[in-house]
Parts: C-alpha cells; structure tokens; sequence
DNA sequence: TGTACATCAGTGAACGCGCGTTCACTGATGTAC
DNA sequence: TGTACATCAGTGAACGCGCGTTCACTGATGTAC
C-alpha cells in the first residue's frame, strides 16, 4: 500500500493533481522566478501531460493565483506566529516578515505581480487577501498608537519591510555575516527614527 | 531642411537609430512593463527591421541593461537636484525618489531587475550603478550621523523609499486624494520614529 | 571634380524554439440496479 | 455479486503564435586618389 508513495509507478489517475501541480510550480518559481513558471514545465515536473492541468486550473493565470493565495495565507500564519507578536511589539513580526520573503523569495515576488501583473490587477481574491494582510498590521498598530496615526503608521511599516524584503532577495547589498541581525538592527531605526534628524516640510 | 524631423521619408539610414530605440523600449516599458520588453516590438516601433536593432545592441539583454543605466543616471540627476537636499534634510531627496519611481515605474522596476533577474547580476555595469547610488545616499547622511550608524541609517532610509515607491507604482493601497502629501507624512516618521514605540530585541 | 572602393547600416527570409491552449480520444472509477 | 453506464481525469497530436537570432544580401555613405 506504501506504493503510492515514492516509486509510484506511473498510474492513470494521479490522485491528487492539483496540488502537485502546485508544489511544482512553487519549486519553478523559487529556482527559476515568476517569470519562468509555465503550463508545459510544471506539468513536465509532475510527470503528466501539459492538458490535464487544464482539469484543475483554468489556464496558467489561475495557477499563479492559486500559487499567490497559498503564498499570502502562510505569510498571515508567520506572521500571526512570530514570537511575543502578542506583545504588542512590531520587530518580531517586522522580522518574521522579512524572513518569509528571504525564504520564499520567488513566492514573494509574485504573490506583488511580477510576470502576473495583468492577472492579478483584475483579480478581486488577490486584491482581498492583500487587504486582509493589511487590515492585520493595523489591527497590531492600533494597540499602540492613536486612530488618526495608523494609517500612516502602517504605510510605513509596511514600506520599510517590503522594501528591506525586495533589496535582501534581489542581493542589493552586502548582507554581512548574519543578515537577521542587520534586519534587527533597520527594523529598530523605526522606532527611534533617524538620529538629530530634523526635517521640516514647507508650509504651503 | 525639416523634412528630418516629424514626417521623415524613410531614408534607409536612420541616423540615430541607436536612441530611437532605447526611447521607443522606454515607452514600451512604460505601456506594457519590462516583460513585454522585446526586440522586435522595439523595432516595430521605430519602423526598423529587428536585425537592425543588432548593429547598436548585442541582444535583448543589452538594451534592458543600457535602459537601466539611464534610469539610473536620471535617478542620481533627479535626487541631486531635489530642492534643499544641500541643507542635509532627507524628506526632499526621498520624496523626489518616490515621485521618480512613480514617474516611471516600468523603468524603475526594470533597473531592479523584473524580467532580466539573470542578465543583471552578471552585469558589473549595473552593479556599479547601484553601489554608486547608495554611497550617494551614505555620504548624505554622513552630514548628520556618527559614523558607525550610517551603513543601518542608509540601508533603513533606501527600504523605505523603495519600499514605498514599489507599493505606490503597484497600486497595493489607496493613495488618497495628494500622493505627494501621504509620501510626506511617511517619510516624516522616518525622523520621528514610531510613537510609543518599545521593542526590545531579546539577549541572546 | 570625379570615380573606385571599403565600410557602415539597413533589408527580408528563414531557423528553431517553446509556449498556451484546444481537440478528439481513451483509460479508470464509481454508482445504480 | 455482477454488470451497464455516466463521469471523471488523463493522453497525444496539433494549431497558431511570437519570439530572439542568424544569414546573405543591398543600399547609402564617405574617403583616397
């Protein structure tokens, strides 16, 4: 009974397509980037005819959503997981989610549209699950802060993390010899702010 | 004498085809995004055959790469020139980052890589690019911090803008009534910090 | 001032490729009786 | 318990497309004498 398990030997009905499809394609987009995922590669990844994925995604778009969806729920569940998060502390959660990118960095990209621009502009399950992303990050500001400070607060949350997830997954800079250290130590400027830092903005 | 400029004849020598193709790549860029960049489409666009394109370009990759140079160059040119970035005040250098971004955002996700990941990285020309940008953004902030906290401080400063920026070009959030404003509003807690901010990274 | 000629910057045709998708099909499965 | 049959989930072949790039070529340009 244990032969469906590894040296399954090619049988018929796959029995669980669908998903292997979409591990699959996740394996493609983290060797290869969003770019490169495609119909014929992922279905010659599973070993099937490039059609029969045509039984459970209804063209390759579909796959890149699904792929995002997956992407953006395990995001919520790491950072709903980061330690002392319940705190009330953000550089857990900043950290897990930096973190996240760095491991699933071809995941990351696409779940923000690259290659799928298009698709996923049009798509509402896209826009939803990343408005729930945020409306989560909110909810943690809004311990702590003033109603009329959060939005603002978590646009810039927001920015400093994905901006700091993108150049660490694009190698934009020297990370040094523990890059988790290096996020800590960004992520703590966002509390205190830069240093003698005066800036005014003109009146008018 | 003026027949060069609007309603040229087709001469066969174009006479500046090198430039009319990175503009009309640039366009393309801008309408479509830097996965639709293409030789042919470029050269569609100019009115050329495509092998013309390869007396002024090695290949796809050399045209992608030659964009990202100028966006870079106009990016130094534009932070340069931000209005009283001479005073050592950070908001304008960051908001004329963010309004460039927003300006062009298929060049600006072009010279961070989207759909030339590979031909990028093995490019010193771009490398350099990139470093000469940060050390610009360093010796700004040399001005007003101590030494050993600037390489944080730059990295801290450039995930923000660029973070922000990424967001804004990809429409993840209503940017209200005066983007230009909002921008303002986030950078300015990048001197403030967070309020009633405590986190604290554990020993150990 | 005129002509031969090297060089430069275009051309159209073609190659080979891999893609997404559609089609008519067939093998496997499971349910009704 | 056995059999007919609907349904599901695969298959291989094919279509049409657009791409990057190469090739042998030709028209235009400019320089030497």
């Amino acid at each position: 009974m244990t032969t469906t398990e590894a040296g399954a030997p090619a049988r018929y009905h796959h029995g669980d397509l669908r998903n292997a499809l979409l591990e699959a394609a996740r394996a493609l987009l983290e060797e290869r980037g969003p770019t490169a995922l495609g119909i014929r590669e992922i279905a010659r990844r599973v070993g099937v005819s490039a059609p029969a994925a045509y039984h459970h995604f209804s063209g390759l778009d579909d796959i890149a959503v699904a792929l995002a969806e997956r992407g953006f729920a395990e995001l919520a569940v790491h950072l709903q997981t980061a330690p002392s998060n319940a705190k009330g502390q953000l550089a857990p959660a900043g950290i897990a989610y930096v973190a996240f990118a760095r491991d699933n960095p071809g995941l990351y990209r696409l779940m923000f549209g690259e290659g799928f621009r298009g698709a996923f502009s049009s798509d509402d399950r896209i826009r939803r699950l990343r408005s729930d992303a945020y409306e989560v990050l909110k909810t943690g500001l809004s311990r702590r802060l003033p109603a009329e400070e959060i939005d603002t607060a978590a646009l810039f949350l927001w920015s400093l993390t994905h901006g700091l997830a993108l150049l660490m997954i694009d190698g934009q800079f020297d990370p040094g010899a523990d890059p988790d250290t290096l996020v800590a130590a960004v992520l703590r400027l966002s509390g205190k702010g830069l240093p003698t830092s005066t800036e005014r903005t003109d009146p008018g």
